[in-house]
DNA sequence: TGTACATCAGTGAACGCGCGTTCACTGATGTAC
DNA sequence: TGTACATCAGTGAACGCGCGTTCACTGATGTAC
């Protein structure tokens, strides 16, 4: 974040939030590929080329709103991991805040959670706040002690390796077993609001409010809490 | 299917399946929000116009698209669940051959597990061959003694009620238990996928290969199989 | 088997629309002296 | 503090493109008698 000076370092960044909202607005409407910065600089009164100023283009816009969306869903996360005596409710707590935010932003959840856009390749910039939910449930894990499962698949050579490469990358101090059970819970955490969200419960557990928190703490149980 | 007689009636079926594997084909190259009618039939040597004919919208054709989709990987997955000696190894078959497709046909995966095209409705025919992947899972359970957990969370009333429903539907005669922790690893199984598919995994257990394997065996356990 | 008629496939032009991006420009805001 | 110059925001026209869908039509294929 720079410092904002002068009026028109102020317009600016008034101006490039205003086109980043009325683009989220617009992204609930038509989707990812069908945003226009066309119809974005309409909404606003502006002339299309006027983005350019803000936007060298289309997909610097979109990487823009991934980067937010990413760090929404993950400030959502870490506000909420907090919340709770034990850690399993904290674990929970950071399932239901996620899945909330997404509930309540289903458009930025597809933009970032859903099929690629054709064309578009995402910069490393996300990489990072793409790791804020994980990360807040590793801090979790790392607040208790976990229990060995008394069996399991053994994991591989090369799985351990990438399993100790991940526990160094997060600075998380768990077994390589630990780290894949995690893994998983955290796979099935958006595998789970992915299917909510995109219909794919619609003639089993639709309404998914109970099965999601049964979820949660199957997989607290299953990553080795309580 | 109805009985071809006529050489008109043959050279329809042929060119609707032209049209769809055109369609198909460009689909990974666009994706189902670029699918263009007009680029389809330029590359089929026809007038734009022409299609309509064989597709009444370019909705239909999706649809037909979406259809097969289901079709094809619930194929794959049935094809594989005779593979093995053990319940455990016909599961992670399935899981296997279920990955295989999708990693095969990453645009058509996307086109059924991604994120919804927006302004396009699913009808109902798809639900039937939505549902052939999670039947094959059924099938192996059933052939199976499952296991019951040491603990695990209480199942809501609600939660209980929309279990026992869908046993029903699915003619799996199982616990509540049990269809809440099946479908777990049903989700398990396409969130695993699309993260792979949709990039989440770069970073972490990239290349996926043994993590896939370590789950698929990690979620046969958790369902109660060996 | 032959003919008259109905069905269907495919054409080509048109409608009405939207898009991203570039470019030369005007006029306002900021900065250095 | 005042002025000259540089920077920047926003305009409006244009380029070159693509899209889904409709419609009146020609000519080939199929069917009923």
């Amino acid at each position: 974040m720079t410092a904002i000076r002068t009026a028109r370092d102020r317009a600016r960044a008034e101006l490039t939030q205003e086109i980043k909202d009325e683009a989220r607005r617009q992204l609930g409407e038509v989707g990812a590929h069908g945003l226009s910065l066309r119809a974005v600089a309409r909404e606003l009164g502006m002339v299309s080329s006027a983005l350019y100023r803000y936007f060298p283009s289309r997909d610097h816009l979109l990487t823009a709103l991934i980067v937010d969306a990413y760090n929404a869903i993950g400030e959502a996360a870490e506000a909420a991991e907090d919340n709770g005596r034990t850690p399993v409710e904290r674990w929970c707590a950071i399932w239901d805040a996620t899945r909330a935010w997404a509930k309540a932003h289903p458009h930025e959840y597809a933009l970032i959670y859903g099929s690629p856009i054709p064309g578009y390749q995402a910069p490393q910039d996300t990489t990072a706040p793409a790791a804020r939910v994980a990360l807040a449930l590793v801090r979790v894990i790392k607040s208790t002690e976990l229990k060995v499962p008394r069996e399991g698949p053994r994991l591989s050579a090369e799985l351990s390796r990438q399993a100790k490469a991940l526990t160094e990358a997060l600075e998380a101090d768990l077994a390589p077993g630990e780290v894949g059970r995690l893994v998983i819970a955290w796979t099935q955490l958006f595998g789970l609001i992915s299917f909510e969200l995109f219909g794919q419960y619609v003639g089993s557990f639709d309404p998914a409010d109970e099965f999601f928190a049964y979820t949660a703490r199957q997989m607290a149980q299953f990553a080795g809490m309580s």
